[in-house]
Formats: C-alpha cells, structure tokens, sequence
DNA sequence: TATCTGACGATAG
DNA sequence: CCTATCGCCAGAT
C-alpha cells in the first residue's frame, strides 16, 4: 500500500451517502492535483469503497459500469441525467 | 532507466 | 454531441 493509496482511500472511505467526488478533487485533496488519471488507476485495484460515488469531471459515470452506479446513487439520492451527475459547480 | 497502460482532464474541431 | 490530441501520473514490466 502506498502513500497516495492510502490517501485516496482515505478520501474516498470519508465520503458520505449522496456525497459525489470527481477524481479531480480526489487528486487534488490527496496531494497530488493532477494525477486525476492515477486516481482511477487506484480504483481499479481496490475494493470495499464506495466507488459509486466518483464520477469524472463533466459528470459522466464509470465506463462500463454506468447502470449499477446510477442504481447505486439514485439509491442515494442523487439524480443522473442522461446518464450524467448534473455538476453544479 | 525506458515503456506501456488506463475508472482522467482540458481543449480544439 | 462526438472524436482526436495532448499533458499528466502512479504502477507494472
């Protein structure tokens, strides 16, 4: 385990329920602000997080796996447009 | 040390 | 809205 996983599931594990990150803001809270790309490297390999609650920057769900997050996140009270987070900020 | 890969991000057309 | 590019990064080979 090294230190930027530890500290990406950190981030992650300290989401709450109707909570959305981007791997961005994961990137840039763990330390590292542009490595969004590793990011997703790190959930990839990991397992017993509430993934469903990363989204890319423009809002678009997980490559292949777009039907069980928005499940999961409806489940949690966020809305997904045309398969899309509507991103506020 | 050099390459390659991929759940990224921003930008241009 | 969609594809093509380019830059960036941690990890694995």
């Amino acid at each position: 385990m090294t230190e930027f996983q530890r500290r990406v599931h950190g981030i992650i594990r300290g989401s709450r329920r109707g909570e959305v990150l981007t791997y961005g803001e994961i990137a840039e809270e763990a330390g590292r602000s542009r490595a969004a790309r590793a990011v997703g490297n790190v959930l990839a390999v990991s397992k017993g997080l509430p993934w469903w609650r990363v989204v890319a920057s423009d809002g678009r769900l997980v490559p292949g796996k777009e039907a069980q997050q928005a499940r999961r996140l409806r489940a949690e009270g966020v809305p997904i447009h045309g398969g899309k987070v509507r991103m506020t900020a």
